[in-house]
DNA sequence: CATGAATGAGACTTCATTCAT
DNA sequence: AATGAATGAAGTCTCATTCAT
């Protein structure tokens, strides 16, 4: 008996992650407006009324929903760089790598850009969050790195502000052409990963092509 | 009173322009399924049925919608292309900021793009037919201008297929941050084309920095 | 030139009986309330406004096109049953025949009981000139053979005024067969008929009358 | 308390019920097409919406509403014709009562008829299983009391296949003409009765079957 | 007379939200 | 907490009717 009680609880407790669960896969889905919360409901083993226990709007569970999938993408990113050992170049072919597993092969991050661009003009609040989380720390981050490159001299000392977001488009654009051409993009990414890395190093190398 | 005459024929053959237009206007502000056939009707200063005069149902009007705005796009690039006089470094400079004037600027362009990403789901003919009209053309025109720097000496011998997309990722990706921020995104845009074609060139150059 | 029109002249004037028969045939198939005036013209080959050049409503289209199509229905009724010379029988057996005629075989007097039935709710006043002009016409005609055959001995002499209806029943019941049932009923037409008039005839018993 | 609980639960169960009333009405009143679903929902006491939480569909809400209503037309017919006793003058006088009853005084069944014969072009399926359940029932019960009164000699021997429509013929050309012409047709319903079974019974000829 | 573009009321249907149980 | 019946506002689409040409 107070095993059921106990599975009930724990049941309970996991309620709130489950529904935002499948918030996130019919959202994905669908988009925002032609998602319907019964169909949330039933993905989430649950009824209807059941969301409006956790959750008071669709509105608001769009929202709890973005951020618990965004949280945490880049959680981790600190420790990666800090760890790797290495010239400047390593370390931001390290970075890329990382960044095209978090914005790429990962369906959370590839869906949470299609929130960004789909529905980010009626959730301001939500692009800001986003900027202010995922934006702002990845920017610093690869900045940093450059920078480091640059003192050491591996890197070209006249690199401006607007580099970093240029050696980091070909990444987030993969993520763009995984979410209009499905799973199956037309693209070979093994090769436009490797393409993109060297083609952003011997640009940014001091002294690039060995000569 | 031929006056009249021409003033009905004419607004019979706007009609369906004013119409796309207007569902142009709505669709890129709201999202397919937010938007209401009302909403466009107000803007085009018609009534709801009007609309259905010319096209039998949302979806149609969207597709058709995005037909008429894609199209054309990329129709004077050869052109331009061709015309240019110089290394294929100016050229390849020109064919991008060709490129983010009708990807970036243009707001025709990046709502197109906006579309694709978000209700692409709902509407693969349309990726189909974007993809066909608008990226094998893109990429074909870029893959020419890198082959022929290629065979100049002028751009390095070891560039892959991948290259050519690593190439215009940045334009179309600061066209994903105009979607995402607004008009007013958090980029320095004229460095950051700058900061683009210099990265690019450096990469590709056989003998980059003067070396 | 003139010709033409003439040929005008006398489209012209069939036009309002080509949308009649255009009306009877869609309002037929569908019914009153599910057809719409855009399949009329259609039919009619002409365009809606057209319609409202002759009628002012649909329902006064439905109403003229009834009116229409049920004259003349049982125009030469009288003088068929005038010139048949024999006993009552016969005389019954071929009023009869012709009955099955115009109310089962002929389209037209099929289609009016459905409109009756069908949307004879909704205009009274068709129901009205319907019984004025059909139903009270036939029954007497059947009502003066039947006494003619009692005047003469043939019929039994304690008929009611009622008997008249049970003698055409069956034939009207045909047609109603045949309107639900399509166009092959399960129901062996000729034999029908025949049983019919031999029923009405002679009765079911053995030993009729006490006999 | 658990009194309301109960009255939940019970109107939750009649719910359906309530709504298939309402839309007999409704429908019956204006015929398919011209009958608003809001019609039949204020008609049941209800809202629009709670109608498509039986019924998925207009057309199914009619589809089950023509089922519902037309089941047990002919339920007990059969213990009705096995009860009684007596020539099989008298029994087929018993179950033409019995079908009066059902097809003409009764309102449900009349109307099922109408329905038949106004939608049936649009509900095929409908028209398919009203002659399986009652069409073919109802004529195989009239069938076997004909034969076994060939057997016992108290009717001619002579009868075909189709005597048994004629026979039944007047009975639903009856609510054939209340369908027409309202609760008070021009016609002396009993005398008609009367009329259908003396003649049915002894036919018009003074003297039948050349005697 | 004939056209057909345009209208707008109104139909069916969907779905976020509420609330008694 | 969880349910799901019920709601009603709102959306897409239809179509009888009008009217400038």
């Amino acid at each position: 008996m107070f095993k059921c009680e106990g599975f009930r609880r724990r049941r309970k407790a996991e309620r709130p992650g489950e529904i935002l669960d499948a918030a996130f896969e019919a959202f994905a889905e669908r988009g925002y407006a032609a998602t319907r919360l019964e169909d949330v409901a039933a993905r989430a083993g649950v009824t209807k009324g059941t969301i409006y226990v956790y959750f008071p709007t669709k509105e608001k569970l769009f929202e709890d929903m973005v951020r618990s999938h965004s949280a945490g993408l880049l959680s981790d990113a600190d420790t990666l760089v800090a760890g790797i050992e290495g010239a400047s170049g390593e370390k931001l072919r390290s970075l890329l790598h990382f960044l095209y597993g978090r914005c790429v092969e990962d369906r959370r991050g590839r869906e949470i850009l299609r929130f960004m661009i789909a529905e980010g003009k009626n959730f301001p609040q939500l692009v800001a969050e986003h900027y202010r989380d995922f934006v702002v720390p990845l920017l610093s981050m690869v900045s940093a790195l450059l920078e480091q490159g640059v003192a050491t001299g591996q890197f070209r000392a006249d690199l401006c502000r607007e580099t970093v977001r240029i050696v980091i488009a070909p990444t987030l654009f993969l993520g763009v052409l995984r979410l209009i051409f499905g799973d199956a993009p037309p693209v070979d990414e093994e090769a436009y990963v490797d393409a993109h890395i060297d083609l952003t190093l011997n640009g940014l190398l001091a002294n690039p092509l060995g000569a």
